[in-house]
DNA sequence: ATTACTAATCATCGAGTAG
DNA sequence: TCTACTCGATGATTAGTAA
């Protein structure tokens, strides 16, 4: 029931549960009752969910009665890779809207993207020297997906080093407008914060745009 | 090789298709490229392109050389399509938005908008009577698709009259804001213009926004 | 009610090859 | 070279049915 033909058939079963909500909560549908939404038998449609749950891109709770269904993150990033293709297609080379709360990092930011090898490189690629210090958005639900697309993007490189035997890893750069202000996003190539967006510019950002912990801000990145 | 399994598929290659710039002009590729541009063989690579041909989804030009590849207008609607979903998908309850050139209608807008029949039904649905006659903007490539996915979508609905004699159709209504002006579509259920948009305000568009034929317009249109 | 197994059916793919 | 046919193999879909 799997194979490399079925990939098409898993995202069109997940934008159809997309649709009845499954990113941002559980939603209950039995196999029957999406075997009408997808056009399939029932049969198929409980063969076809099965597979999405093998393949990791949906979550199931399954009592005796219906079932209850939620997509995975990397369900909702293999989505929101087909909405960046459609989205290039219809708008013209890319840019990716993300929106997100302020957080606080834990100070790390500075000293990190306070580094010599770091600066240089970034006055190289943006022509600006940026202020030491990022401002950290923490992403949620379908947000995260979008950030899955800029991990999958190609940005400008930023090469490691290392400095009095500290090694600092390489990273990502995208252009982005933050609230008007133009900035980048930085994307280290190892990180553990998965659900937060690191965003350097010309202009201390918080002070800037008066930014408070949880104040929703959007990042138009540019691809 | 066709059926009803096969529309994914078909989506699917649309979708390279239109990566490759068949929306916009014809795009020379030989089925063997295509082939590995969707990860088929170059024999089931020509077959797909026979089936989107027969299904009128693409144009070919075809010499006994490679051939040129356009998609045609019921092919962009269907990504339309496909595209509006994701998007409800990621950015919640749809808007579109479409761009276009103004345009010299006819005269006619002002004749038809002006009708009491017609103008007592806007009042009643947007809450405000529009001036009588519509901007009209002429829609191109890709934008021309997105109004296809209007004429499928639900809008609010102005019912046809008669009035002395003369028959007015009836047509459907969506909310837009153009240029930062708040209005609504008007879509005739029968009309000839399949490539214009006419959009109806409190304000007299052309002269509040300074607009003369040619002017590039936005339009954001709630579904 | 549900989910999901098995067997039979049928569509799709790639290889070989003709035009 | 290219497109596109036929055919055998592969694999997905359905019906029947068990749990």
């Amino acid at each position: 029931m799997s194979g490399e033909r079925a990939k098409l058939q898993h995202l069109h079963a997940l934008k159809h549960l997309a649709l009845l909500g499954a990113i941002r909560f559980p939603v209950r549908v039995s196999s029957g009752e999406f075997a009408e939404v997808i056009g399939l038998s029932q049969q198929a449609a409980s063969g076809l969910l099965l597979d999405l749950f093998k393949a990791g891109l949906i979550r199931r709770e399954i009592s005796s009665r219906k079932q209850h269904i939620t997509i995975t993150e990397s369900g909702a990033a293999a989505l929101a890779l087909e909405h960046a293709d459609l989205h290039r297609v219809f708008e013209g080379a890319g840019t990716l809207e993300v929106r997100g709360a302020v957080t606080s990092g834990l100070g790390e930011g500075a000293y990190y993207m306070g580094q010599d090898g770091y600066q240089a490189q970034f006055e190289k690629l943006l022509g600006t020297r940026p202020v030491a210090g990022t401002l950290n958005i923490r992403l949620q639900g379908a947000e995260l997906a979008k950030r899955q697309v800029l991990e999958n993007a190609k940005g400008m490189e930023v090469s490691g080093f290392t400095d009095g035997g500290r090694t600092f890893g390489g990273a990502k750069l995208f252009r982005c407008v933050i609230e008007g202000v133009e900035g980048a996003v930085v994307m280290p190539l190892r990180t553990h914060h998965r659900d937060t967006l690191e965003v350097i510019s010309r202009k201390h950002l918080r002070r800037a745009l008066k930014l408070e912990d949880g104040a929703k801000v959007r990042v138009r990145v540019q691809l």
